[in-house]
DNA sequence: GCCAACGTTGGC
DNA sequence: GCCAACGTTGGC
């Protein structure tokens, strides 16, 4: 089981819509690093759901539910999308500002490299995310 | 192969 | 709205 943290602008496209749509195809990622990183997302992995610009803050975690596949919406073989549900909703969104206070997740992607859309995670860092989720 | 110019992301 | 960080493009 692998653990992992996706982006997306809650204007564009949020958790609510994943929701209520029940399924997601994540698609339009145009990223080697986050490319090879959903090459790498196996059927049943979990994933942070995290919106960026506006609430900055992880609001649920998702399943992986189908493996990476050629991206539909490019005719171009390097494009890949993985298929997601949702899985959980946290019960209280964790803040880019607790992250960045709270000891253990200092070096995760999402500091470290804030422009990476698709980013893995430690265990450690998703048992962390996931507490601070159940307890603030 | 280098690097300047440009476009995009995302925190502030 | 600004700007730093980063990725991509294209001229040389």
């Amino acid at each position: 089981m692998n653990y992992w943290l996706m982006k997306t602008e809650s204007e564009t496209f949020s958790w609510q819509d994943l929701v209520r749509d029940g399924k997601a195809c994540w698609d339009g990622v145009r990223n080697y690093q986050a490319r090879n990183n959903i090459q790498q997302m196996k059927k049943g992995d979990l994933v942070f759901i995290y919106h960026s610009v506006s609430d900055k803050e992880i609001v649920g975690i998702a399943k992986v539910s189908r493996e990476a596949y050629p991206d539909p919406t490019i005719d171009d073989e390097r494009w890949k999308a993985v298929d997601v549900v949702p899985f959980q909703a946290l019960d209280n969104p964790v803040t880019l500002a607790k992250i960045k206070k709270t000891e253990g997740l200092e070096n995760i992607y999402l500091l470290k490299q804030s422009r990476l859309s698709v980013m893995p995670l430690k265990p450690e860092e998703f048992d962390i995310i996931l507490a601070l989720a159940q307890n603030s």
